[in-house]
DNA sequence: CGTAAATATTTACACTCATCTATGTCTTAA
DNA sequence: TTAAGACATAGATGAGTGTAAATATTTACG
């Protein structure tokens, strides 16, 4: 049984890097989020959800612009689902993936923000 | 001898994640930059540098923060340099970094932006 | 049912990384 | 010159990660 908040959950909860410092929990909830994005793979898959029209892609969509296998983008994928950067959705035989948009402007708001 | 670029110089490149997908090579430029914040330690050091008062915090304002030895700070100060988010200067016998704010912003619109 | 297609899981491995201890370098002061 | 303090580097180690191959699961359709 696995209680915790998603990554992308913890990170709503602070002022922006250049506001105050960090705590030691706080960082520890976000650093997982980053560290999903800092993948070249993983980066490119965001960005072809994110900008795919509808705003989603199913996996078949993705394999083809990879030179990987396609157990490896699944894993991927799974490592962008359990941050809460991605939503799933089972459509017959498909799997559709979509960005949370909301998960990325908190993270943009978080590392570039100002105010309060 | 060195001439590539420092990861904080290819962040500027790009459209953000949700406007057009991000090619291979970009992708490649930016995941070290976000690799460098994707840890819990140096994202309390960015905030710990970036929140400090004049926008600069000497390595002896940061030893203290955290339960680890000094050769592990200094370490994570030279990744968070070497990619471009951290400037250092050595004034007499303390070094002081200070954040790249430009970089950081550069960064916060690339994953959260919106316009071109 | 049986088969094919789309996606996920498991296992294994090479590689990277965060951390420590020990040591080095540089600067200031006595 | 010697000593002390601030910070960096080197080397070692245990944990984590990206990838592929093989296999499993789920769905659609004869």
């Amino acid at each position: 049984m696995n209680l915790e908040l998603t990554p992308v959950q913890a990170v709503a909860c602070c002022s922006p890097l250049s506001r105050e410092p960090l705590s030691a929990s706080e960082a520890e909830g976000i650093a997982p989020l980053l560290k999903a994005l800092a993948d070249p793979v993983r980066l490119r898959l965001m960005s072809l959800v994110a900008s795919h029209e509808g705003g989603e892609a199913c996996v078949c969509d993705l394999n083809g612009a990879f030179d990987l296998s396609q157990p490896t983008i699944s894993h991927h994928l799974k490592v962008l689902h359990a941050a809460g950067l991605l939503e799933r959705e089972k459509r017959g035989v498909w799997v559709y993936y979509r960005a949370r948009t909301d998960a990325l402007a908190n993270l943009a708001a978080l590392i570039g923000g100002h105010s309060k």
